[in-house]
DNA sequence: TCTAAGATGGCA
DNA sequence: GCCATCTTAGAA
């Protein structure tokens, strides 16, 4: 089975469910990101989490800002914030318009090493965008692709996982809370890698 | 205006 | 276990 090859590309109708319900969904999709020089870096999806209304770790629990304002918005289009001063956050905007809701991408998993890094060992190539903020370093993306359209010739888009690949897939409680940590809105990859060690 | 905390990651 | 680093949102 070549999961590489298989390129159905998500679209946002898809993406028109609650965040719990589409997190487990995007494991094993392939995230893709298109520099502006044309060069394309893929990793398959391998650890979500989801925020909704009434989640009380939610950006948008309180009240609709303008960082949280895409959530709000239509499905399919990015959400891209800044945490702890230092690092980036990808998450993909899901539900109706109104809902508040997104599914945070925590780890990716790359085949190979983007030629747009630099060197690093073929022992490190499992865990180069292991974590959120790591694989926003790796595909390069910071606050200029906030609330995108993802989509096939945008910077960002999404491609269905490979119709007769059937993940392994865990469920468990949310990383790095103080409320809500008690939802069991995280998913990831059985025995990857890439995945967060807690 | 002021300030505490944050959906993290790297290093000791 | 600790800290870098700075935006955001809630309090005052």
């Amino acid at each position: 089975m070549n999961i590489t090859k298989y390129t159905q590309i998500v679209e946002p109708s898809w993406l028109e469910r609650p965040s719990p319900q589409v997190a487990p969904d995007l494991v094993g999709c392939t995230m893709v990101r298109q520099l502006a020089d044309g060069q394309i870096l893929r990793g398959m999806i391998v650890e979500t989490e989801a925020y909704g209304p009434n989640d009380p770790a939610c950006h948008a629990y309180r009240r609709r800002t303008a960082r949280n304002e895409v959530m709000f918005g239509p499905a399919g289009r990015s959400y891209v914030y800044l945490i702890y001063g230092r690092y980036y956050c990808l998450n993909i905007v899901t539900d109706q318009e109104s809902v508040p809701s997104a599914v945070l991408i925590r780890a990716l998993q790359f085949e190979s090493v983007p030629s747009s890094i630099e060197l690093s060992p073929v022992l490190k190539l499992a865990r180069i965008a292991a974590g959120p903020g790591k694989l926003c370093q790796i595909l390069q993306i910071d606050l200029s692709l906030n609330a995108q359209v993802l989509q096939i010739g945008q910077p960002l888009w999404l491609e269905h996982r490979h119709p007769q690949f059937a993940p392994d897939i865990v469920q468990t409680t949310r990383i790095g809370l103080s409320q809500g940590a008690d939802l069991p809105w995280r998913w990831y990859l059985r025995n990857c890698p890439a995945v967060s060690k807690l």
